[in-house]
DNA sequence: TTCAATTGGTGGCATATACCACTTTCTGGA
DNA sequence: TCCAGAAAGTGGTATATGCCACCAATTGAA
């Protein structure tokens, strides 16, 4: 299986992470395609369906990513009206997110999408194997690299 | 093994893969921090590195990127003096590219650092567990998602 | 009660990536 | 020879993400 035109490079888990990421984003994008949300969108939208109106923070946390890289992600969705924000009642600091009606809709409309490219998929690699990636994929994600505050030596 | 934090969108396949980049991509972003390089471009500088004066399209597709994304995030490392191309001589449509001296020496500083990253990283998760990890989606990324054109069938 | 520290988000800036419309070269016929 | 098509890149536009500097509430003392 080893393929004679990826040499090296392979060793990295980081880079090798990211290549399968780029493939595999692509292929969820173009099955979704037809909804016009991205892949990143979708998860995004699902995650905050599923999080019973979640603060920003605690979606950037469940999603492992920056919380102003979410502001920005979460701003095409809520130009095309498919999410909106509102305060919290008790901490005004707090930006709630949810899904609008068309929200709903839409991810609805998605999930269809997104279950035959998650079908093809897994179709293609086996369930197991696909269950057993995602469970290293998550162990991956909940490592803690915690740094040891700079190393000023090199 | 369900980690309560983490509920549902554990299950698709390209949300999971982006989660651990992320999460993976700012450990190696970080531990490389002093380099002034991205993971990223690491991985392009080492690519170009063991590729021979390879072409753009050889390069993208070594590393499955969209030859424009490619352009693009090259030209910071031609901006700070890292690589440079030239025309293939025999096909002018062609474009070489090559690390500068200034790469070279860029390329090697930073190679220490992602060394340790690696190290780090394998040390956490375990050599194996990392080569499984690294094949399983070395796997994913050589699928051939082949989309059947639409569906106009019946 | 008052103020320093903390917490939650925003905006700006930079890189990472993709797709699409072009432009330039090549290549393969007719 | 000449032209239709293919092949390789470029540029523009849009989303994805991260970091940093800020601003606005909250909180926890003193």
């Amino acid at each position: 299986m080893s393929q004679p035109a990826l040499p090296g490079l392979t060793l990295c888990n980081n880079a090798t992470l990211r290549r399968a990421g780029r493939k595999l984003g692509r292929f969820y994008d173009d099955v979704l395609a037809p909804s016009g949300l991205k892949g990143t969108q979708y998860g995004l939208l699902y995650q905050i369906h599923i999080g019973g109106e979640p603060a920003m923070g605690a979606i950037a946390e469940a999603l492992i990513m920056d919380l102003s890289a979410l502001g920005h992600t979460l701003k095409p969705l809520i130009r095309d009206g498919f999410v909106e924000t509102f305060a919290d009642k008790d901490d005004r600091r707090v930006k709630r997110v949810r899904l609008t009606p068309q929200g709903r809709v839409k991810l609805e409309e998605a999930m269809k999408l997104w279950s035959a490219a998650q079908q093809r998929f897994e179709a293609m690699v086996g369930q197991e194997y696909a269950a057993n990636l995602r469970a290293a994929l998550d162990h991956v994600a909940a490592l803690d690299f915690e740094m040891p505050a700079a190393t000023p030596s090199t």
